[in-house]
DNA sequence: TTCCCCGGCCTGTATATACAGGCTAGCCGC
DNA sequence: GCGGCTAGCCTGTATATACAGGCCGGGGAA
């Protein structure tokens, strides 16, 4: 009868029907950012249902922040936005996936090399040591939205480089291998060089944000990375939740 | 004993109530995480609601990662959060100050202003509604390094405009007036407009760092802010605690 | 023409009620 | 004593109803 791995019963759970037709809509395009979408009323005629239930599937698409609303007028589709939270390492691929896109990695460069003053440094390794490295691009509906440099060191993670990265990003690889105590996040904003243009599809001018990420695992740094993404479309939020008890980041300027 | 009909306005939001009860018996140590929390029968009987109110309360608290629920058992404290405030927010004259270097603010506009629909959309003010205003420019050692333009809400801080902000930042001012319970910052990589470059001395095509940030006393939007950096000399930094800190139980929650 | 009020639409909130299904303690028969 | 069944508590979900209040456009009054 009921598998006891899904929590059976709920076999209505109308709710998540109607979000998961709004975020298919989003997703095939037929609802864009800032379109209106169907007033409670509407989806109480749509889907035969109460109108607390489609409030609540459109409320919790708010605080989920695919929908955003107001009351007096209606329901609209949130702007663009990556939420790469500054306080916590989240997975390009999962935000993809729970905006119901599709996630895919173009892998241009993966291979070894000697860690040159800067790559040793942020890796706390000895000049010239061997590290990996890795040039993904990330594709999101076939569009490039981040390049992800990334600098890998080999005591922590020695098989970094025989992972199949279209199917797990290398984030999700490490996190397994080395479980990240600690984390640093550098932003910045710059004029991309030629090749990360060319890889995310901009324009000469086209201002850029550069996320220079390194992660720990006790006292080692396990990788630093570069990630680019192109400035005017994405942007980067950071956020604390309302009340007293969330992990917080220090945002502050340096040089 | 039965409930009058108590009118459903805005106003009274018992879920918020509820909601802000748990935090603070967790705040101060009444509910430690693993402990059980009261069950919305139980709600229902101390706050007199019905239990489709105390089942929201719970509900979104439990999106919030501040409870966890199963069925059949109960509602529980989640193990999470032990720090409670490292809410921080940096003081551009302290760094400036901790970096042996002087500080200066240039105070190129302040005064007070209609909210137009960006404005009062950040605020959760109608449109229209007074709001203050001030453009600041801080220099380094006699150099711009940050353009600061603040809308500030004078439900909050009434007398915003009348403090001397070459002596306090706004940033001090305003979390002396109402401490930040929580706040969001969006970071965008921008071509800065004429006025921005000209207060920061910038050519053309330089890119620049803006940074959205909302600060938030309880329910009410304090402040909002729009800083610009120039992006290739200064950068902005994120970084969690070393040591036994937040972000691994914050990944550990995938598995 | 301009201003104001009002009705209609939309979201926000609250209530009373109902049934499904997970979980556990305890009773009862063997 | 042991195992199975059941009563009772708990959450999950859905419904019909109701009032509060923001927003807007149309129509009537000044």
């Amino acid at each position: 009868m009921t598998k006891a791995v899904k929590p059976a019963g709920r076999e209505a759970r109308h709710y998540i029907r109607i979000k998961e037709r709004i975020l298919a809509d989003i997703a095939e395009g037929k609802l864009r950012p800032g379109d209106r979408v169907s007033s409670e009323s509407e989806l109480v005629a749509a889907f035969g249902v109460s109108r607390m239930t489609a409030n609540r599937a459109l409320r919790e698409l708010m605080f989920e922040g695919v929908l955003k609303r107001s009351a007096g007028i209606g329901t609209f589709v949130s702007p663009k936005h990556l939420d790469v939270d500054l306080l916590q390492i989240r997975n390009i691929a999962d935000e993809i996936l729970e905006r119901g896109h599709t996630h895919k990695a173009a892998i241009v460069k993966a291979g070894s090399m000697k860690a040159d003053a800067n790559v040793a440094d942020a890796l706390e390794l000895p000049l010239g040591a061997a590290v990996m490295h890795s040039l993904i691009v990330h594709l999101e509906n076939d569009e490039p939205i981040q390049v992800e440099e990334r600098y890998v060191n080999p005591l922590i993670a020695p098989d970094y480089l025989s992972t199949d990265f279209s199917s797990m990003t290398p984030n999700e690889y490490l996190t397994k291998v080395a479980p990240i105590t600690a984390f640093e996040h550098v932003v910045q904003a710059v004029k991309p060089d030629t090749a990360v243009r060319k890889y995310l599809g901009l324009k000469n001018d086209h201002p850029c944000l550069r996320v220079f990420r390194r992660t720990w695992s006790g006292e080692a740094v396990v990788t630093c990375a570069l990630l680019y993404y192109p400035g005017a479309q994405y942007r980067l939020e950071a956020r604390s939740t309302k009340g007293p008890c969330k992990p917080v980041a220090i945002l502050g300027e340096k040089q």
